[in-house]
Parts: C-alpha cells; structure tokens; sequence
DNA sequence: ACTACATTATCCAAAAATTGTCAAGTCTAT
DNA sequence: ATAGACTTGACAATTTTTGGATAATGTAGT
C-alpha cells in the first residue's frame, strides 16, 4: 500500500531503485522489498520520501501506519469490530 | 483494556491471581502483569478464559486485538486517519 | 508490631521477530 | 551474449518480546 505508492512516485519520477535507495542511505534490495511489501519502511525513509517527493508527510506516513495496522491484525478474527473500538478509545 | 476485563471477571468470580494463573498454566506474576495491561495474553490464554467466564470469544478477542492495534499505533501521528484507512482497505 | 497471604516490581536469560547485507537470480532490451 | 534494472533467498546482526525466579510491597487479621 504505502510500497504500491512509493513505486509510483519514483517511476512517475523516472527514479531508479538504486538511485532512490542511495538517497535514502539504504541497500537496492532492501527498497525492493518495501515497494513490495515484504519490508516495512522505517519512518525516517518515509518522511524522507515526504521530502524527496514533496508531498506532505501525513498522506505517506498515514498509509504507512495503516500498512502496520493491517499487519497487526491480519489472520485475526473480529478485525473490523477491534478496529472501530480502537478507533472509539483513541478520541 | 482486555486486562482491565479480565480482572474485573476474575473479582466479581472471587478467584484469586494464583488459581487463575493455574488454570491457565501461567506464572502468577506473569498474570498479574497482563492484567495491568503490562504484557499481552496469549491468544489460547483470552479463548481459555471465554471458557472459564462463560464469555463469547468475540467479546475478548476483540478487546484483546484492540489492544494490539493501540499498541502498534501508540506514540504515532494520524492514528485516527490510519485507523480510517485500515477499516476502509478491509472492507 | 507480627504473620500470613495476595499482588507487584525487578532482573535476567531464552526465544522470537525484525532488519541489514550480500550474492545469485530473473527479465528485458540491445 | 551482455548490460542494466530489479527481485529473491540465505544468513548474520540487532532489537523486541517473553518467561521465570525472586525480592519487594501491600493488606487484613490478631
């Protein structure tokens, strides 16, 4: 999801992987992985990625935290249900 | 949150920590901290314990998933909009 | 205050999950 | 066949989580 949204930028931005993981100080496989999803970002790449992209970090740190969530919570029954209480008890 | 339930359940049944802990096979120490929220319950422990209150499983597993979902949210920005998000893309 | 019992706190080792690195692999275009 | 872009897998390094022992604290009764 956030990985869908970071590949997007950097191909709309004719970015190459390697270009981009240099700039973000990290290994080309390691990038792959997290447009990918098999990685998470860690949340200074993402508000890096804020910078490099200029996009305001709220909309990609938002996917990321909802990316994290999912995981939480995957292979898990009553997700929507836990959902909206987490939602309730965090107002 | 769950552990807050559990205790209430465990004093109003005038069961004390360690014949709790023995039933579900625990170190009574390590039951006193679930149940201040100090460490989580394992999975089987909140389906053991829908047996022995005579609870539905939903009721605690999903304030037991709740709570891992506020935890992997805790100190983080755009919680509600993350949360949103998750809800939406589960959907 | 002393005892007995229930609960909590602290410390540390074991286990598990996450993260990083590297090399080998696929795929496409020339 | 070679080169470039990307992917994958294996493994080591690191961090987080977990369990258990034991010490400390609290609490009620005498």
């Amino acid at each position: 999801m956030i990985g869908d949204r970071i590949r997007e930028l950097r191909e709309k931005n004719n970015v190459l992987l390697r270009h981009l993981a240099a700039q973000l100080d990290m290994d080309t496989g390691m990038l792959s992985k997290m447009e990918r999803g098999d990685r998470f970002f860690r949340k200074e790449d993402i508000e890096a990625l804020a910078r490099i992209f200029k996009l305001s970090e709220e909309e990609l740190l938002t996917l990321w935290l909802a990316d994290k969530i999912i995981k939480t919570i995957s292979d898990e029954k009553y997700q929507e249900q836990a959902l909206k209480l987490a939602l309730k008890s965090i107002k």
